[in-house]
DNA sequence: ATGTCC
C-alpha cells in the first residue's frame, strides 16, 4: 500500500478534525485530531495511521491526537479499537514498549510560598532518594521473586498492603490499583530478571518527578472535586514499567510475527505484529501486559510513597493522591459501534483514556466531573490537568503530552547545556539531572508545545482543561 | 521507552 502526500490529502471535517479516507487495504478511514501547525513533518506518522487502519477487526477509525508522532508501528499518540468477538486483533505494538506508562498526581496540603525555604532541602532529599537513569536500581530493595509475583499480580494494592501507602490512594487510581487479568506465566524469566531491581525508579528520558505549583484554573469545580486550587504546590511523577515491560513488549512482538502467519494475517509494516484476541499468543500478550501495568503502578506508588515520607519529615507537608492514569495500555471495554454495544479491544500509546462525567468506574467524589486525565509537560514549560467530557470521540480518549519534534542528536547539536541551566535558573526552577546531557535532550525546544496540544484536544471535543501546573522542582534521570 | 546491539 503507497499513500502518498498524505498531509496534503486531510480532509478537514471539522474544528482540529482531519481524516484520511479509507482506500486499499485499509477498513476503516483515518481520523487525526490537530491543527495543521502540529501535523508539520507529520508525514510518516500519518502513513502509520492509514496502516493501522488494515488491522483486522478495527472499528470506526484509525485515530490519533494531536500529539501524534512517529512510533513502533503504530504512532504515539495513536488509538485503535477491534471487535474482539470479530477476529478483532491485539497487537503489542498498539502499546508500545513501555507498557502502562502514566502519570501520577499529589496535591500538598501547602501553597508556594509557605514550601519556599523548605524546596531547596526536599530537592536534596529527592536527589538522593529517587533512582534513575538507565539500568538497575530501585526503592524496594531486597525485593525477591515472590515479591515480583505478587506485585504482578496485586499492583498497588501489593505495595499499599506491604505499608506503601495509603488506603485511600487505591480509589484513585486508574482500575483501583490493579488489573485483576495478569498471567505472570507469560512473563518471561528475562524480563522477570529485569523488573527484579527496579521497583520504584524513574528511569530515563521524558520520565521525571516533578514538584509543581497550580498556576491556573479553568474549572473551579472540577479543581475543587480533584482537590487542587490555585497557588497549590503538586508533585507530578510520570514513569513507566521499566526494563520489565520493555522486554514483555520485546517477547511478545517475536512471538506474534511468528504465529501471524498461522491466522491468516498480513499486515504493511512487521512491527504491526498482531493475532487475533481470542487466539493463544493474544491472550499470552494480554496476561503478561496486565502484569506489566500491575508493575507500572506500582513502581508510581513506591516513588510516592518516598516522596511523602520526604515532604513530611523535611517540611511537615502531606501529599494526597489526586489521579494516577496510564497512557500506554490495552484494554478490554464497551462501547456502542453502529447503535450496538460491542466488547473491544482499545489500544490507547501515548493517548489516556478519559472517562466522561457519570461513569461507573470513576469514584463517587469525582463522578460528576469526569476522569482527571494527567498532561506531563516538558521541564520549564507546563503540565495539565484536563478532564473527560459527555460524548468524547476516539473510544474516550485524549493526548498524553507534548511529543518531540528534535531527535535527542538534535537537541544535543542544537541546545547549548550552559544555556539551558542559565534559563532554568532565572526562571527559578530547582532542577536535580542525574546528567545535564541527558537534561539538555529533554529541553523544551525538543518538544512541541504542550499548551497547543491541550488546546487542539479541547477543541477536538475531547476533553476539557481544568488546571495548568508549572514546574518549582525537577528530578530526572 | 530501553542493561540506547545477544
Amino acid at each position: 500500500m503507497k499513500l502518498v502526500e498524505l498531509v496534503d490529502e486531510l480532509v478537514e471535517e471539522g474544528p482540529y478534525r482531519f481524516r484520511i479516507e479509507q482506500r486499499d487495504e485499509m477498513r476503516v478511514p483515518g481520523v487525526v485530531f490537530a491543527s495543521r501547525g502540529l501535523l508539520r513533518d507529520a508525514e510518516q506518522s500519518l502513513q502509520q495511521v492509514a496502516n493501522v487502519a488494515t488491522l483486522p477487526g478495527i472499528v470506526v477509525a484509525s485515530y490519533a491526537m494531536p500529539d501524534i508522532h512517529w512510533g513502533y508501528g503504530f504512532p504515539i499518540g495513536g488509538v485503535a479499537a477491534t471487535d474482539v468477538d470479530e477476529g478483532g486483533v491485539v497487537s503489542p505494538g498498539g502499546v508500545g514498549f513501555d507498557i502502562s506508562c502514566g502519570v501520577r498526581l499529589l496535591a500538598a496540603d501547602c501553597d508556594r510560598e509557605e514550601l519556599r525555604s523548605a524546596l531547596p532541602a526536599i530537592m536534596d532529599a529527592l536527589d538522593r532518594a529517587i533512582p534513575r537513569g538507565a539500568g538497575p536500581g530501585g526503592l524496594w530493595r531486597p525485593f525477591t521473586r515472590r515479591q515480583l509475583e505478587r506485585l504482578l499480580e496485586g499492583g498497588s494494592r501489593y505495595a499499599v498492603a506491604e505499608g506503601h501507602g495509603e488506603e485511600r490512594d487505591l480509589t484513585r487510581c486508574e482500575d483501583g490499583g490493579a488489573v485483576a487479568d495478569a498471567d505472570i506465566t507469560q512473563v518471561s524469566e528475562r524480563a522477570r530478571e529485569r523488573g527484579l531491581g527496579q521497583v520504584g525508579s524513574l528511569g530515563s528520558a521524558n520520565h521525571f518527578l516533578e514538584i509543581q505549583e497550580v498556576a491556573e484554573v479553568y474549572d473551579e469545580p472540577a479543581a475543587n472535586a480533584f482537590g487542587i486550587a490555585r497557588g497549590q504546590v503538586c508533585v507530578m511523577i510520570h514513569c513507566g514499567s521499566r526494563g520489565l515491560g520493555h522486554q514483555i513488549c520485546t517477547d511478545h512482538v517475536r512471538a506474534m510475527d511468528q504465529a501471524m502467519a498461522r491466522y491468516g494475517i498480513t499486515v504493511p509494516d512487521r512491527q504491526l505484529a498482531c493475532t487475533p484476541v481470542h487466539s493463544p499468543e493474544g491472550q499470552a500478550y494480554l496476561g503478561a501486559m496486565a502484569a506489566a501495568a500491575n508493575y507500572g503502578r506500582a513502581n508510581r506508588q513506591l516513588l510516592s510513597d518516598m516522596t511523602r515520607r520526604i515532604f513530611r519529615r523535611t517540611a511537615d507537608v502531606r501529599l494526597s493522591l489526586v489521579y494516577d492514569v496510564s497512557h500506554n495500555l490495552a484494554k478490554i471495554e464497551t462501547h456502542e459501534v453502529n447503535g450496538t454495544h460491542r466488547r473491544l479491544c482499545v489500544h490507547r500509546k501515548g493517548a489516556t483514556r478519559a472517562f466522561p462525567p457519570g461513569h461507573p468506574e470513576l469514584p463517587q467524589p469525582l463522578r460528576k466531573f469526569g476522569q482527571p486525565v494527567l498532561i506531563p509537560g516538558t521541564m520549564g514549560t507546563a503540565s495539565y490537568v484536563l478532564t473527560g467530557v459527555p460524548g468524547g470521540d476516539a473510544f474516550h480518549s485524549t493526548c498524553h503530552g507534548a511529543g518531540r519534534t528534535l531527535s535527542r542528536h538534535r537537541a544535543l547539536r542544537t541546545i547549548a547545556t550552559e544555556d539551558l541551566r542559565a534559563r532554568l535558573k532565572r526562571d527559578g526552577i530547582a532542577v536535580r539531572p542525574l546528567s545535564w546531557r541527558g537534561l539538555t535532550e529533554e529541553a523544551p525546544e525538543a518538544y512541541k508545545d504542550v499548551s497547543a496540544v491541550v488546546a487542539a484536544s479541547e477543541g477536538a471535543g475531547l476533553c476539557r482543561t481544568v488546571a495548568r501546573l508549572v514546574p518549582l522542582g525537577v528530578v530526572k534521570g
